[in-house]
DNA sequence: GCTTTATTTTGTTATTTTGACACAATAAAT
DNA sequence: ATTTATTGTGTCAAAATAACAAAATAAAGC
């Protein structure tokens, strides 16, 4: 891995280009097969597991400061990112919150970073802004950060306990994707581009977390008009083979733009 | 005004309690017979218009500074209030935000402000989170901010030009105000508690901005089971008269946590 | 090759919801 | 008593929904 990689190591050597008291936390949603999951760093001598987050440069917008981020983590350019929540609560900076600055100085110490100003600048007070992206994890190559050891995908219901406030980050944005469900290009986004029915539909019931009644939920996508049938896809099973689908890219967004009016 | 209901005059005194950097502005939205209308202050001497707005102190939450400013500026206390977006582009600090910072800075030495910090201070980047409010506006008292000669409703299809990117701000309020309206409690906060079907009608109508069929707008209503109704408004007019409602609280917030699957 | 098995795809049908318009009820003015 | 404007309720065809049924089909077993 290239230091150039590893944005702490920038932060620490220029402090005065970043932002002070703001930071970024994504929240990056995968699917594969039956489960949503979302990608986690882990701390392996320190037993800390965080969302891939970072800082603001003096001269970047947050947004551009999220998708270097990503794509530090992913090595993926063009992400479908969304800000959905700016987490500025002073319950933040309770025990945990303690907890986690000594282990972060404990890390800087044992990486040689030991200037006062830096391990001061990471223990204050800080407001961060959520942003949820929606990937194709098969497309992902994740890359631990300055401070953890792994980044892998964890399943939506098996995550572990998170620094500070990071479960609750992720509760705030699982929320944010169901209720903007009608809005966000979830099928192109997380699917593969080649997908049968029952791989949409398994994805819509992950993250509504319910069952859906499988002939009529494949009546209702495909008369929405937004899908191309491919070829059968032989599945070496004894039964009869599911079509695939792609998505008609441009009619898809058309339909975003208003909100596709579908009922779960 | 007592001096205490300025804050700008606390921050001069004391920067150094605020934390550099974050903003807060609010769109107030308020719903007069027929318009939605938003709270603004107006700067008379420098022709400046903006929208509510302050900073964040470092012993409070974002979402205690928003209450605290706005109700600094409607003398509300228990406001509906939900944070919606934070603006972190670097766009903002173009011409229109220098010229702004000029003005600023202006008003600050007419009114005897004049030390470097505090000058400075306010010319620096801001990350600034909008926050959007629903009020009844007949229970308000508007009041001026530090900066402006007047604080008054205006029509939202008749706003000024406003300083910085506060435009964009009310865009994109209204926007989640649209996208999230079966989970908003829109009637109950922005109408008095009582009201006629017609009332509730022109309210969706001016966010919707688009006509409404009356007869079913009222039956698909009324379904919902939210509404308690009351005795008849008489009005005066040679016509019958329709009955007054209010809303059964608890059954509203029952649904609105669910949504409320109205279709428009 | 014929039958079995599991799954997909298309059909059917009763019920509910929607959208558009009609009509009766009614408060005040003429 | 009649007129007028608006509200509250009625009607009804078309569309959407939910639940279930039946036909199609890819591979395995015999």
């Amino acid at each position: 891995m290239l230091k150039t990689d590893q944005p702490v190591i920038d932060f620490v050597n220029e402090i005065k280009d970043y932002l002070p008291g703001n930071s970024i936390d994504c929240v990056v949603f995968g699917f594969d097969a039956q489960q949503l999951k979302v990608l986690l760093l882990e701390w392996k001598d320190e037993e800390a597991w965080c969302l891939p987050g970072g800082f603001i440069k003096i001269s970047e917008s947050m947004d551009d400061a999220a998708h270097r981020i990503l794509h530090q983590r992913t090595s993926l350019n063009s992400i479908f990112l969304n800000q959905f929540f700016t987490f500025g609560s002073t319950a933040r900076y309770g025990p945990k919150f303690k907890d986690h600055i000594k282990k972060t100085q404990k890390v800087l110490q044992n990486k040689g970073v030991s200037d006062k100003k830096t391990l001061g600048w990471i223990a204050s007070r800080f407001i961060t802004t959520g942003y949820f992206a929606l990937v194709d994890l098969r497309k992902t190559h994740p890359q631990p950060d300055f401070f953890s050891e792994t980044c892998q995908w964890i399943a939506i219901d098996k995550l572990p306990e998170l620094i500070i406030d990071h479960n609750h980050i992720v509760t705030k944005a699982l929320e944010h994707l169901r209720v903007q469900l009608n809005y966000l290009p979830i099928g192109i986004s997380l699917l593969p581009s080649k997908f049968t029915m029952q791989d949409l539909q398994r994805l819509y019931e992950a993250i509504l977390q319910k069952p859906l009644e499988r002939s009529n939920f494949q009546r209702k996508m495909l008369k929405l008009g937004i899908f191309i049938r491919l070829e059968k896809q032989m599945t070496g099973a004894a039964n009869k083979a599911p079509y695939l689908y792609s998505f008609d890219t441009e009619k898809y967004n058309q339909l975003l733009e208003k909100g596709i009016g579908f009922t779960y």
